[in-house]
DNA sequence: ACCTGAACACCGTTCAAGT
DNA sequence: ACCTGAACACCGTTCAAGT
């Protein structure tokens, strides 16, 4: 009297993957895993629905495009921002929010990239504004200079998080390598940093960007 | 006694692909139009290369890789960015370069996306780079802050232009839709500034910006 | 409602071969 | 030295059809 619907018999083949219910949910949740293990170039319908145990036609019931399935990416990275309580003190409320959006960005592969080229629109992205325009409210500054600001500040980290970029060992040293070897005559102030930007530290850089901006607030 | 090796017979249907004698400086310059005209999606080898005249397998001989063409074109671009003359006071030299480098940025289609995912390295951007730290060097920052500051600078303009994006007509007014219809307990900070938002003179924005920026250095 | 089979119109890249 | 023919291993997307 074996059960009838039970689980497959124990030969099939059946590795990596683990087929649960498909949804939207679960689209995008793989989709960021695949984004993580592959990078955006790897990211294809094909491949996620390899992983999946699906057909990449089926995706298409549950999302319109790729470039939905991107945004989507988008919103969910920018879900795991994290929200400062709003009693702290502003600048506290700031530094926490460039902080935490910074390791979001370097937490998922090409995230930044994915973020610059398609601003987030959804529930999450928009909490995490509100918060920040909140802050530059209490700051005293008007909501002129709010709206401005906010383009400053998310400006800055993409854009810092961008071009520390994915350099792998090789290219690095290739890099620095060109920066000592810069001709003095014809960069004479790019040759006085060489030796500073030769050994980074980003987090400290990063760190000096952010109370730059943050005390010019 | 006619010529033997003159143009082509009239009637032969050589429309538009003009073939000059292939290098890699036409390449990249055919590659930067075509990016002009049909988006960073649309620009693909095989356009490209009929674009010259030429089979696709053609650029592999001018060009390592589809990659290296990115990298080629991000310097030409950069190429284009204003340098001033070090004469003038240090304030105008970097509002120059700032000011220039979003003009470029805006001049050809998903140059902002371009710089952003590969930060060239060619002279051009060299000389840029040098510029900056000089004039940031002669406002009397350290090398240590210079070297942070640019980060800070560049960050800010390109991520400007990045989310100011290729908005049509349409998404604008769907986003306004969306702003003015914000849930004003949910965000209620970004309520406040909906109108702004939604009018946005994205020039008397990025002004304000660079003169915060500015005059905080 | 949800998924598949099969196809369409593309991609970037390689490589032997032509001139 | 410079370019082509022809192929390889992929893409994203659609759509009729299956359950």
């Amino acid at each position: 009297m074996a059960p009838r619907n039970a689980v497959p018999p124990a030969d099939a083949a059946d590795a990596a993957p683990v087929r649960v219910r498909l949804s939207r949910a679960a689209v995008v949740d793989a989709a960021l895993d695949l984004l993580d293990d592959v990078g955006l170039d790897g990211l294809t319908t094909r491949r996620l629905a390899d992983r999946l145990g699906v057909k990449s036609a089926s995706l298409y019931y549950h999302v319109r495009d790729k470039g939905q399935l991107l945004d989507l990416i988008a919103e969910r990275i920018a879900a795991e921002i994290e929200i400062p309580d709003p009693a702290l003190p502003w600048r506290t409320r700031l530094d926490t929010m460039l902080t935490s959006l910074r390791q979001v960005l370097l937490a998922h592969r090409d995230s930044a990239v994915i973020m610059a080229e398609r601003t987030p629109r959804g529930p999450a992205w928009l909490a995490v504004s509100d918060a920040a325009v909140r802050a530059l409210l209490d700051a005293g500054r008007s909501p002129e200079e709010a709206a401005a600001l906010i383009g400053v500040l998310v400006g800055y980290v993409t854009g810092y998080v961008l071009d520390s970029g994915p350099w792998t060992e090789q290219e690095l040293a290739e890099h620095s390598r060109r920066l000592a070897a810069l001709p003095r005559d014809r960069y004479p102030a790019l040759a006085r940093l060489a030796p500073l930007l030769t050994d980074p530290d980003p987090e400290a850089q990063f760190r000096f960007g952010v109370d730059f901006l943050l005390g010019a607030i």
